[in-house]
RNA sequence: GCCCGGGUGGCGCAAUGGUAGCGCAACCGACUUGUAAUCGGUAGGGUAGCGGUUCGAAUCCGCUCUCGGGCUCCA
């Protein structure tokens, strides 16, 4: 387990003042054009900053050149950024033309504002800045959005500017080749190149269709998934997709999570729901015995797919969908177990993780929110426990006040991919509240009826989401046990037909995913469509080879080794999936 | 859902009021070739959908669907 730890705290530091001060020269460009403007608010962020605004006409791209211009001027003016400590009446007097910055001085606490200055141009800001505007060395407009005030959908929306800065043109220049790499990587573009899956408009928003290829993988992902699982002492078991709408009242779902889900389905008069997600299920199975405490915990899996109703502006690729199939588990165990089951769950998750070539994570432990179903008093000690299982651990996390499920606390853990970006995944939420409402129970040592406590967990998230973040994280190379296609044979001439389909068939025996490409093609063209499609082998067979019985073997990193034999290479493969080898 | 910008042959793109064009892929033919694109030919769409303006619409307007960048929300 690796902690993200900010290695250089001071540099961090400089750089938000920087990207602070790039976007007080932002609003001071925007300013100057638009002098009707009304300002809203402007920080630094992890990746740039922004500044919000309310305009009397909306920006297009060409108005991020004119304003990137605009701000060389002011740069290159270097005027410097003068501090003011006022009263709040004088910023007000100052500000009175700016009906955000009025409630923001509203808001502040004490009497004392403060404001920053530079050239003619004013803001009601905490600081601290750059000396002056010529220390802004390096920036970039980026893109233009939509941003609500405040971040309430009630309130007017601005338009909001992003943009990044660095301390030096070249850290600027490696920051923008970055996005260029992640925009290559983007799992729908390399999910319709690589011919891995398709959403269809005709079909409805959100929903997949996993191609052969998108298929293979995911198949061996919950192959992986299944036997790993068992191995934990896991058991799985299968639910249908709809329910009479009577047990989402029970479970609280219908009261707690209505708008997520599709609106009931009439079926003879009886209401049904599809499910939006799979633990009333589970607890029916639990149910139908009663349970003793030597049979806990129970460790119940499932890739169950679930339905939820998700705003049309928030879907996204995979990674955001409306139809998904969570890798879920319930574990039903007595409140002693909970601890351990926790710290077994975390274990197992940060050991999927790793098997797919993440090893850095960040963990969050998300707290009681507004809407909650339950007592505070078991909310506090299921909160308490997950924290005491992460101590166990000794893993770092952060809490997230508020963010808990309503059911239970939850903790979250998203995975940081080979560009660096988080995606969440894993998830592990206590929950004391269905076995409430469900009246699940098991009969203890002494004889009576206890409560069993329920853990919700995923160990990747959803397939949908996971397959998503995979695919960006390897850019499409997939490692070799993932491959759709581990090795593309590349007969020369027609006359290696015969032997390459041999070989393809030697393979295919021993479970390779093999293709022959046997189009009347040259090779060099083959090697390439097999480049683009990132195939880990290229086994490229002339006469040589097949004089020799053996293949030429071309690994997609351009490296080559000729007169290998078909047993030999077998074993090559063999010992890479097993090592779970990404060449 | 909200703001802004898009939707053109399988894919990537061009055409901004005058009856859609290019590359790749596909198909046919020739070539039979040692590590990232052989050459030639053929066919393919009426521009997301519906309605409107106009002598004339891919281009302008309205609505719907959908995609992208965000906001809010989330596995």
């Amino acid at each position: 387990m690796t902690a993200k730890n900010t290695n250089d705290a001071k540099k961090v530091e400089r750089l938000e003042v920087v990207r602070h001060s790039a976007a007080h020269i932002m609003a001071e460009a925007v300013s100057s054009l638009f002098p009707q403007v009304e300002l809203g608010i402007g920080p630094a962020t992890s990746e740039g900053f922004y500044y919000d605004f309310d305009l009397p006409r909306s920006l297009t791209p060409e108005d991020l050149s004119v304003i990137e211009t605009k701000m060389r001027e002011i740069i290159a003016s270097d005027s410097p950024f003068l501090h003011e400590e006022t009263n709040k009446d004088t910023a007000r007097e100052i500000f009175s033309s700016q009906p955000y910055k009025l409630e923001l001085i509203d808001e502040l606490d004490d009497e004392t504002a403060t404001v920053y200055r530079q050239g003619s141009f004013v803001d009601l800001c905490r600081g601290p800045h750059v000396a002056s505007t010529g220390e802004v060395k390096a920036f970039k407009l980026l893109s233009i959005a939509g941003a609500y005030w405040r971040g309430n959908e009630l309130r007017p929306m601005l338009q909001r500017i992003y943009g990044t800065a660095f301390e030096t043109k070249d850290e600027l220049e490696s920051s923008l080749k970055r996005l260029e790499e992640a925009a290559k990587r983007d799992h729908r573009k390399l999910g319709k190149a690589l011919d891995l899956f398709s959403i269809h408009e005709e079909a409805g928003a959100g929903l997949v269709y996993w191609h052969p290829k998108g298929a293979t993988i995911r198949s061996i992902i919950e192959d992986f998934w299944r036997s790993e699982h068992s191995k934990r002492g896991y058991d799985i078991v299968y639910i249908p997709h709809i329910a009479k709408i009577d047990l989402w009242k029970s479970s609280g779902h219908w009261e707690f999570y209505q708008d997520s889900m599709y609106p009931p389905i009439d079926i003879e008069g009886q209401s049904y729901l599809v499910k939006p997600m799979n633990c009333p299920g589970h607890i029916l199975i639990y149910k139908t015995q009663l349970r003793s405490y030597r049979q806990l915990p129970l460790r119940w899996a499932e890739l169950g797919t679930v339905y939820r109703w998700e705003r049309s502006g928030v879907l996204h690729g995979l990674t955001r969908v409306r139809g998904f199939t969570q890798d879920d588990a319930h574990i039903f165990c007595h409140p002693d177990q909970l601890e351990d089951e926790v710290v077994g769950v975390v274990e197992f998750a940060c050991f999927m993780l790793q098997s797919f070539g993440f090893n850095d994570y960040e963990v969050m432990l998300s707290t009681r929110p507004e809407k909650y179903a339950g007592t505070i008093e078991v909310w506090d000690q299921a909160t308490e426990t997950l924290q005491r299982s992460l101590e166990r651990l000794q893993i770092d996390y952060v809490i997230d006040p508020g963010e808990g499920v309503f059911y239970g606390p939850k903790i979250d853990i998203s995975l940081e991919d080979s560009l660096g970006r988080t995606w969440q995944g894993p998830t592990i939420q206590v929950d004391f509240n269905l076995p409430e409402r469900f009246d699940v129970n098991y009969i203890g040592d002494d004889g009576l009826e206890h409560r069993v406590v329920m853990i919700h967990r995923t160990v990747l998230g959803s397939m949908e989401r996971f397959l998503g973040c995979l695919i960006e994280h390897y850019g499409g190379a997939f490692p070799i046990w993932l491959a759709p296609v581990q090795a593309a044979v590349i007969p020369i001439t027609d006359a290696n037909l015969d032997y390459a389909r041999e070989v393809a068939l030697q393979l295919r025996s021993e479970g390779i995913r093999v293709e022959v490409d046997e189009r009347s093609e040259r090779m060099n063209l083959k090697i390439r469509d097999a480049q683009l499609q990132k195939v880990p082998y290229m086994l490229i067979i002339g006469n040589e080879e097949m004089n020799n019985s053996t293949v030429s073997v071309r690994l997609r990193n351009g490296q080559n080794i000729r007169g290998v034999s078909v047993p030999e290479f077998k074993s090559m493969v063999k010992s890479a999936v097993d090592a779970k080898e990404t060449v």
